[in-house]
DNA sequence: GCGCAGCCCATTTTT
DNA sequence: TGGGCTGCGC
């Protein structure tokens, strides 16, 4: 596909049905009784929904309806008798979408959801299969699934016992790497040479076996495990794969752009039996490469599977016709994709604005004054979505919402069983249940202090490896002698007299009432109460949501089950609030209007992804880049600052390239002068580029690059971008010849007054005085 | 064994 | 700039 003529929404695809296959009505469509859940879907989508047999590519691009295909599909396959409930297989990578899943297809027909039991997440269906066969990979089907701090504290011990440098190879870069192996379906046995010399100078495949062994010890599993076992089950034993094989009459697959190398060899294992495997997927949406995910997969799915279909869902019920032509235009920059064009009856609507900002708190101050007017004229906050690129860029615009009391919720960031006291309770909740678990008992025997220190726990663990035991069972064997003295002694007694009178109520009282009791008498609580710090109210709040949480399920075991995979603690009440969050974790979601800040080069794309994967990072980043436009239903606003405060120093930030990229008859440039003067964001805008020095003011509104700057704001782009040089939103022209030359004295707001050692085009390399070498655009210096 | 000061480093995140 | 980790001193 060319990219010109991508960036305007295509025509509606003409329709290629017959007469008579147009006059059918769908629900007469065989075997389907009752079928209404098929009216009201579109040529496309009712032909994804109808292609039950052999394999499907279904390519839904955002906004396009996919949730509703695969929900249709999924019932229009039960409602037409081709399989029962315990015969499909649907997988989803996150439990949302699982549970969106289950309670949309209930919402199609009824009861017959409750008997969808293989519908979940990859893990969550890897560890059902795995329970059922643990002892084929020397598991018990007891097994515990370790999260990634866990496995770190793992690995941990395993480099130390190895007598490696741990500064120089840290836990959490073999748990990085681990991961990745496992992603790629690789076990130790499986390592090239050259991946294990990835770890201090080639011993990665030796400690990553010996974890795996001490995994099996532990009868415990990271998450990578639960797919790469079954993979080991299914290839070693021929017969259980069968077993699966006639199981499983459909498979379906969400998300598909972003499943791993395991995931893929896993489903593809699955697929042979029936060959009815459809994918849902959209390359263009790919952004988790970094994980594992290899947009490869969705390429490739053609090829992989012989004979299969393709459809494309490219109608899009969600954005405008300029918020899809800017986004369209955008992604025609890639080169790997299937190519698809997005188009809408919606026309009209508002054009995707990009604004130029001074600094990061500008940036905030513009935007919440958007937020405002926007909430002023009627208009939801929940309708609002921030989505940086980083984290850390959220600070400014918490800062700002905080001052003005603008109510905002920041969605990720570590979850609910992630969190620091959540993981206590559980190991000690875990202890209760298993006296063999090394890693619960060793988090929690100290916490809250109980003077067992370093030392203590290291002549603990020596006598377990010694003689073959557990950490608990090792604790009691020794503080009957002399090993232990004095308070570590009386402490580790006292604690295990506590966890013997723990495990005896176990059996009488209910499991929430346990561990309320556990958590009080072993003085956990307390100790946040009597911890001065802002967050400790918060914890104990968070204990309390760990209790009712646990009141869901009847028995401790089953909470513990579900702990690991899929508990994921709701959001009280919906308040009206902005949505504050990453580019990546919007993926799926929509908003009518969204901000884009923080559009410059090295933040967005991210320099770090750039260097780490070259074009195919940029790539991601440009997908990332479309998600996040795609996410907006009525009006998209990208913004970039001049100015950024990077790792606690300023730096001139030059206008993402993806600003560039964008089809200019669909982008809207706003600045401060061309709006009407009552305008607050004109104001701003003007107030932001003034404000630091007013000393300067008059200098600079006398240089060239500020007349320049003046003379062009407001204005829109009639033709294409390269064709105004230097207007301080675009990114300058190569060419384009700066006034400044080398050797001239410059002042620059925020880093004062240098001397230019280079000139590329607009871009100034300035030597300054106080601030060090910097580089510049010229508009924003003066002579000096 | 514990607390504090200095040091180092620094995307994206799900299970 | 600031958070998390380590090593040192008590």
């Amino acid at each position: 596909m060319s990219s010109a003529d991508s960036f305007q929404p295509a025509p509606p695809p003409p329709d290629r049905r017959s007469i008579s296959e147009r006059a059918m009505p769908v629900r007469s469509y065989e075997g389907a009784a009752n079928a209404d859940y098929l009216e009201g879907l579109n040529a496309e989508q009712s032909d994804a929904v109808l292609t039950i047999d052999g394999p499907l590519l279904v390519l839904a691009g955002a906004g396009t309806g996919k949730t509703r295909v695969l929900t249709c599909r999924l019932a229009h396959i039960l409602n037409t008798g081709r399989a029962y409930p315990s015969q499909i297989l649907s997988v989803t990578f996150t439990n949302k979408a699982a549970r969106e899943m289950r309670e949309r297809v209930g919402g199609l027909i009824g009861q017959q959801v409750e008997g969808l039991p293989w519908l979940g997440t990859f893990h969550s269906i890897a560890a059902k299969i795995l329970r059922i066969h643990a002892e084929l990979v020397g598991l018990k089907s007891s097994f515990t699934i370790l999260d990634t701090d866990d496995q770190i504290r793992l690995l941990k011990q395993v480099i130390k016992a190895a007598d490696i440098d741990e500064k120089r190879w840290t836990g959490r870069y073999l748990a990085a790497l681990i991961d990745s192996w496992k992603n790629k379906g690789l076990t130790p046995e499986k390592l090239s040479s050259k991946e294990s010399y990835k770890f201090a100078e080639g011993k990665g495949a030796a400690l990553y076996k010996t974890y795996q062994d001490r995994l099996k010890v532990l009868n415990a599993c990271d998450f990578g495990d639960l797919l790469l076992h079954n993979l080991t089950l299914f290839m070693e034993n021929p017969d259980v794969l069968k077993k699966y094989h006639q199981k499983f009459k459909y498979l379906l697959v969400d998300e598909y752009q972003d499943t791993n190398v395991c995931q893929y060899l896993w489903l593809r294992l699955l697929a042979q039996g029936s060959q009815n495997i459809c994918v849902v997927g959209d390359d263009d949406q790919s952004i988790y490469g970094w994980r594992g995910a290899e947009v490869d997969n969705i390429l490739r799915f053609e090829k992989d599977f012989p004979g299969a279909k393709v459809v494309k869902l490219e109608r899009n019920y969600r954005s405008t016709e300029h918020i899809l032509g800017a986004a369209s235009g955008l992604i025609a920059s890639n080169q790997d994709r299937l190519g698809k064009t997005l188009w809408t009856e919606d026309t009209g609507g508002h054009k995707v604005t990009v604004t130029g900002v001074w600094d990061a708190p500008a940036e905030a101050r513009i935007v919440s004054d958007e937020i405002e007017s926007w909430h002023y004229k009627g208009r939801k906050y929940n309708d609002v979505a921030i989505l940086v690129r980083a984290s850390r860029q959220m600070r400014s615009f918490e800062e700002r919402f905080i001052q003005l009391g603008l109510p905002y919720r920041v969605i990720g960031g570590p979850r609910f069983f992630e969190r620091l006291e959540i993981r206590d309770a559980h190991a000690y909740l875990r202890v209760l249940k298993s006296d063999t678990d090394d890693l619960a008992f060793e988090r929690i025997v100290n916490t809250p202090k109980r003077g067992i220190g370093a030392t203590t726990i290291q002549k603990l663990q020596q006598a377990a490896r010694a003689m073959h035991i557990s950490l608990e069972a090792a604790t009691r064997e020794l503080t009957k002698t002399d090993e232990i003295r004095g308070k570590a002694r009386t402490a580790l007694r006292a604690f295990i007299l506590d966890i013997d009178r723990w495990r005896a109520e176990a059996k009488d009282i209910r499991h929430t009432e346990i561990a309320e009791r556990i958590l009080d008498e072993s003085g956990y609580t307390q100790m946040w109460r009597d911890n001065k710090d802002a967050k400790s109210a918060g914890r104990l709040e968070n204990l309390k949501e760990l209790i009712q949480a646990m009141g869901e399920f009847d028995t401790l075991d089953a909470y513990l089950e579900h702990v690991s995979l899929v508990l994921d603690v709701e959001k009280g009440p919906q308040e009206d609030e902005v949505s504050l969050m990453t580019l990546h974790s919007a993926k799926g979601l929509e908003f009518p209007l969204v901000f884009l800040p923080g559009w410059e080069e090295g933040v967005f794309p991210s320099q770090k992804s750039m260097d780490e994967n070259g074009l195919a990072g940029l790539e991601e980043e440009r997908r990332l880049a479309y998600v996040g436009i795609t996410r907006a239903r009525e009006k998209a606003k990208i913004y970039f600052a001049a100015n950024r405060q990077v790792y606690g120093s300023w730096q001139s930030s030059v206008p993402s390239r993806f600003i560039d990229e964008l089809p200019i008859q669909h982008v809207d440039v706003e600045t401060g002068t061309g709006q009407p003067a009552s305008n607050r964001i004109a104001q701003d805008v003007a107030r932001d580029f003034t404000s630091s020095f007013e000393t300067a003011r008059s200098q600079r509104a006398s240089s060239p690059g500020w007349q320049r700057y003046e003379a062009n704001k407001g204005k829109k782009y009639g033709r294409g971008p390269k064709e105004i040089e230097g207007h301080a939103i675009r990114r300058p022209a190569k060419k384009a010849v700066s006034e400044f030359k080398v050797g001239d004295r410059v002042f620059h707001q925020k880093f004062g007054y240098g001397r230019v050692t280079s000139a590329d085009g607009n871009k100034l390399g300035v030597a300054f005085e106080k601030a060090g070498d910097k580089n510049v655009l010229d508009g924003f210096v003066d002579r000096a």
